[in-house]
DNA sequence: GGGTTTCTAATCAGTTCAAG
DNA sequence: CTTGAACTGATTAGAAACCC
């Protein structure tokens, strides 16, 4: 046994343990804003590790509940979109005493467990959940000293991967072999903490000999090593280094062989190499992926236009968390019957064409369709056709080039359309 | 989009030092 | 003593990095 540093609300007895054998709770909060002043905890989840799955839990074993709101309290159209949680849905919740009750006895059973007056809490990115525990524990519980000793994985991950370049909870899960889904919830949030945590458990073992929770107070009580700006990725560089420079299709692989990302190159090596330049700035969705692509696979097609064509089917059967462009979640996207006469926000049976940017879409393509719909390319004027396509004058293309564009479409896309019953 | 903390790069004032 | 280059440290504005 010995005493710690920086425990908050007087010492707290770290027991000299082994972290493998540390018993922890898993926690993760959903709230309306950035602090308890100006928002409240909507769903909170945790669960308690499990030896029997080497530290991890599976999501059956997650305590997860939405909590009531205060009267008048709304959810911001935002959070609503990132988390899904309803107003409806929060107001038939629990009460927040009620659960705050219920992790307490939680807590206090695990600190019995391990035999230590606090319950180790482990949540990824703590500072930000980190003062909402505090206000529910001012609120419901401050009779009693804060029942926590805070660990933050992200904290953790920062010291021990600050080269990756993003280590947020779905970057992290995803680098270390664990899919986290687009919905932000509790249930995924704390299996996906505690797979980070059972990783980072190993990697300090393997890489800093740091095995007892004292050694990892001590590790990061010690000031964190200047890092060099250097990004290092998880994917090899030989990995890349060798693609051919061709035109074709690429699919960035997680580490489990999950398709992250399907794109479309006119020469594969330049595209995949530029996601690796330093100078490049990428949106934050593409680093979170570029952390967890560890496999490259590439497809070497004749022309860029095949590259293209094959890019759409593979997003169609694949469905790649990071293809947000054509994605459902991300924007409306518009599906619509081979007539092109119905139009539908899901893939349906009547309605498989797409999925399409927008209605504006659908028009063009019925526009196109008119075009061809005697599987032929009929002779009508250039100028006509591109103001119908919302072609702006002075960015229309060639006779020849125009043509060519729709002997291509007719080619891939002819047989996909009803020819018969169109008349737009 | 909101919010907070941390990081980074730019700026500026002050210091050192060699050279004239 | 003056000058200017080179360095140092403090301050600060803005960007980045996270979360919801």
């Amino acid at each position: 046994m010995q005493y710690c540093k920086n425990s908050g609300n007087g010492r707290c007895v770290v027991p000299d343990m082994k972290l493998e054998k540390l018993v922890v709770l898993f926690l993760d909060c959903q709230t309306t804003n950035s602090n308890p002043k100006k928002g409240n905890v909507i769903e909170i989840g945790w669960a308690c590790s499990n030896f029997s799955r080497d530290n991890g839990v599976d999501a059956t074993s997650v305590n997860s509940y939405l909590l009531k709101q205060p009267v008048g309290h709304e959810i911001p159209e935002r959070i609503h979109t990132i988390t899904g949680i309803r107003r409806d849905e929060v107001d038939a919740g629990h009460e927040p005493r009620e659960v705050w009750s219920q992790l307490l006895s939680a807590a206090d059973e695990i600190a019995r467990l391990n035999r230590f007056n606090k319950c180790p809490l482990v949540i990824h990115y703590a500072k930000f959940e980190t003062p909402f525990l505090i206000h529910l524990h001012t609120k419901y519980s401050a009779a009693r000293g804060f029942p926590f000793k805070i660990i933050c994985t992200h904290v953790l991950a920062k010291r021990l991967f600050p080269e990756l370049p993003r280590r947020s909870l779905r970057a992290m899960a995803g680098y270390l072999g664990y899919s986290v889904g687009q919905a932000r919830r509790c249930r995924d949030h704390v299996v996906a903490t505690a797979f980070v945590w059972q990783a980072l458990v190993r990697v300090l073992k393997e890489r800093l000999c740091i095995t007892t929770f004292e050694k990892l107070q001590q590790w990061l009580d010690q000031p964190m090593l200047s890092t060099g700006r250097e990004r290092t990725y998880p994917m090899a560089r030989e990995t890349r280094r060798d693609v051919p420079d061709k035109p074709g299709v690429y699919r960035m692989l997680r580490s489990n062989g999950d398709v992250l990302y399907v794109g479309k190159a006119s020469s594969l090596k330049k595209r995949v190499n530029s996601y690796f330049r330093r100078s490049c700035r990428h949106p934050e969705h593409i680093l979170e992926m570029l952390s967890q692509a560890k496999q490259l696979d590439v497809t070497v097609t004749e022309s860029v236009l095949e590259a293209a064509i094959l890019e759409s089917d593979e997003i169609k059967r694949l469905s790649p968390p990071y293809n947000v462009a054509l994605s459902k979640g991300q924007r409306d996207v518009w599906y619509c019957s081979p007539n092109l006469l119905e139009f539908s926000q899901t893939l349906t049976k009547r309605c498989r064409i797409g999925p399409l940017v927008s209605q504006d879409a659908v028009a063009r393509l019925a526009v196109i369709r008119q075009v061809v719909k005697k599987g032929n390319i009929p002779d009508v004027d250039d100028a006509r056709l591109m103001a119908a396509l919302g072609i702006p004058e002075g960015y229309t293309p060639d006779h020849e080039s125009t043509r060519a564009g729709f002997a291509a479409f007719l080619e891939k896309y002819a047989q996909q359309f009803d020819t018969e019953h169109t008349e737009l």
